[in-house]
DNA sequence: TAGATTGTTAATCGATTAACAATC
DNA sequence: TAGATTGTTAATCGATTAACAATC
């Protein structure tokens, strides 16, 4: 058997991993299940994992797992399976975690805090670079460490750091101008918590729209599903 | 033409909203999405829409709201398209809104309150009952209205009022023996923000997941391919 | 009635799974 | 070499879209 350290010949196949725009949004929404998968099997010393191994941890197919990664070149290697490690790295890779992105979040209220104190972030390698709000006693402090500034200055703070990705958690009515602000300086992404779907015309510019009652209500259709579904199948 | 306020036929077809165990998830997920946009339209004092219409406004294919509507039976008349109010209730009733569901939120914390803080719960026909903490200098006040207990009660709590979701913005580490407790008292359905999945044997308690990080990821995903796709293009 | 638009079936498309040859 | 497991092609399955008859 081979050395478990040592996966001869993976390191050497791809060295550029270039940009898929052809890969199906179900694939990309799948990676960073298989990246915390990943993480989990690092902390526990694993090295090395066959697709049929990490399926039945994960509950789904082997099939998927070496289709879905194959959609970016071949990362596994036959006879022996991944290397830890290694794809851990590489999909880390995909998903943007090395290219040292740089954050801002607006809005300091309970789910800017939130936000703000969880190492989401800097597990990613994201930095967050300061908080805004108009809240002029926060305003000058800091939350977590990062520095809270006054919405008006954003838009100049914006170019005067490279900032890539804005966190949105201001109210509904505030969305759209901050929004402006954004665009205006060449945001990359924005990470959309206001009660409400963004659309921005600027098509550079990434948006992801979190919509977290859509997913209570959904908890609550199964909730009153699985009731109705488990009495019916007692009779 | 008709008149607009009346819509014979609709509300005699069918009565009750028996379970649907057959409906794709995808159909499913896409429901809270109608959702909030028969609100929307209803705050905008539309009385009535078609399937082109609604279609148009988000995104998607006629064909698919009218087939997704159609798994539960028919909502719209030939001719006339959909009562806005009408196919909004009906929908709010499918997801759950009003079955008077009874929450608890666990874990006081900022995520803890900024849930807390939001109209998600009761807009939703959702009660935020109580939440519950460790932290002694919480115990015994109010946040938001809602009273904070030790989570040491919480089994006492649940069994003493009926409570069917809950919340858990716990840490990592406390989530799996607060959901022990949750599942020896018949919790229904467990709205999860633990960093981790959490799985439960029990066939008739509902998890729903929440990942924020796959979030994150998957908007740095866009925006590294985004640049790269964009730059590509302008060659 | 004529026009509009649903409900529903049929056709297409895409995603998942199975199978197996390639190869470590 | 033999065994294991990937990478990849082919088969299946499910979901989306198109089309149209039913009907308001």
């Amino acid at each position: 058997m081979q050395s478990i350290d040592k996966v001869p010949g993976i390191i050497e196949k791809k060295e550029e991993l270039l940009h898929y725009t052809d890969v199906s949004p179900a694939v990309i929404r799948r990676l960073p299940r298989y990246h915390r998968y990943l993480g989990d099997l690092i902390r526990a010393g694993k090295m090395r994992i066959s697709s049929k191994e990490l399926a039945s941890m994960m509950g789904v197919t082997a099939s998927q797992i070496r289709q879905d990664l194959n959609c970016f070149g071949g990362f596994g290697q036959q006879g022996y399976g991944y290397n830890v490690k290694y794809l851990h790295g590489k999909i880390g890779e995909l998903l943007g975690t090395t290219e040292g992105y740089r954050a801002v979040i607006i809005g300091a209220g309970n789910l800017g805090r939130a936000l703000a104190a969880t190492h989401m972030f800097d597990r990613r390698g994201v930095t967050r670079a300061a908080m805004f709000d108009t809240n002029q006693s926060l305003v000058g402090t800091e939350i977590y460490g990062i520095p809270v500034y006054h919405v008006d200055s954003l838009g100049s703070f914006c170019e005067e750091n490279r900032i890539d990705i804005a966190v949105l958690t201001v109210p509904k009515e505030a969305a759209k101008s901050v929004t402006d602000v954004l665009v205006k300086v060449g945001i990359k992404g924005i990470w959309n918590f206001a009660n409400m779907e963004l659309k921005v015309e600027d098509e550079s510019v990434v948006v992801e729209n979190i919509h977290l009652g859509d997913s209570l209500m959904t908890l609550c259709y199964e909730v009153k599903n699985r009731a109705a579904g488990l009495g019916a199948e007692e009779k």
